[in-house]
DNA sequence: TGCCCCCTGCAG
DNA sequence: CTGCAGGGGGCA
């Protein structure tokens, strides 16, 4: 589900929420989503919450700590932050129960998320996090870098590209289709055909709209909510992301939507080149 | 480097 | 009822 702002305001009330606490159980109802003993962080106390691309790191101060996936539906929901909302449901795959009594609700619906328990000093040797690409807010992410990083895989689609999470880290379907229309390129335009102008552009619209989705709380389409349950306020925003025969915010002709690089794509057909 | 698949729910 | 959904691993 969430992309690197969803993910990034999990992660943000994630670290407010647990650092400093200790899981005092864990109960896993569905086992293939808990890869791992629950016993070996049981106990332990969390000292971080860091996050790379999509990927959230729970780092404990004991031997193993936990990776936690929410692909496409996975929820992370706190119950002192809830309100009455009844939890667990039928969804709620694994419970984490705090020292101070707080519980943290794992749902996910389609089941494809993963929570993972690994060793906490081998944490990059994980291989998700061997092969991963540059954070789009890393400093040493440039418009020469993304020139570099372009160049060697010109004969991809540049959609294709950015959803690429080995290239850069974070960006899915709906900041993907936003960014390429800010850069006014469209999706479907092989990487290799972009002029140094156009990548220059697609560069700073990564970071403005990543920037953008984290200012807003992240998009809420259906499934993604905060770790209270509350949806994000990006898609108020979008310019092209489920606005299908809308009219575009800049030129005023209709939004565009295909079937493209297996995902549904929107573009301006007119602003975007 | 594309395509299928994991799985469930919901819109059309 | 079919097709589609914001991810990514594994396969040819």
């Amino acid at each position: 589900m969430p992309e690197l702002p969803e993910v990034e305001t999990i992660r943000v009330g994630l670290e407010n929420a647990l650092v400093g606490q200790k899981f005092v159980d864990i109960t896993v109802l569905l086992p293939k989503m808990f890869i791992g003993s629950t016993e070996a962080v049981t106990g332990s106390k969390i000292i971080g919450v860091s996050r790379r691309g999509k990927l959230l790191i729970v780092t404990t101060d004991g031997a193993y700590s936990l990776l936690i996936h929410l692909k496409m539906t996975g929820q992370l929901l706190l119950a002192s932050l809830l309100g009455k909302h009844g939890l667990p449901d039928k969804s709620t795959k694994v419970i984490f129960t705090l020292a101070s009594g707080d519980r943290l609700f794992f749902n996910d619906v389609r089941t494809f998320g993963y929570i993972r328990v690994h060793e906490t000093k081998l944490l990059a040797q994980f291989p998700f996090l061997q092969k991963i690409g540059i954070e789009p807010f890393d400093p040493q992410f440039t418009a020469e870098y993304l020139v570099k990083l372009i160049h060697k895989s010109s004969r991809l689609s540049i959609k294709t590209f950015l959803l690429d999470q080995t290239k850069i880290a974070g960006l899915g379907n709906i900041y993907t289709d936003e960014a390429l229309f800010l850069a006014k390129i469209l999706p479907t335009r092989s990487a290799g055909s972009l002029s140094s102008l156009e990548i220059e552009r697609l560069h700073s619209s990564i970071i403005e709209v990543m920037e953008k989705g984290v200012r807003l709380g992240g998009s809420s389409r259906t499934n993604y909510i905060t770790l209270a349950g509350t949806k994000g306020d990006f898609l108020s925003e979008a310019h092209v992301y489920q606005r299908e025969d809308l009219p575009c915010t800049v030129c005023g002709n209709l939004i565009h939507k295909v079937q493209f690089a297996g995902r549904g794509t929107h573009f301006c057909p007119y602003c975007q080149k």
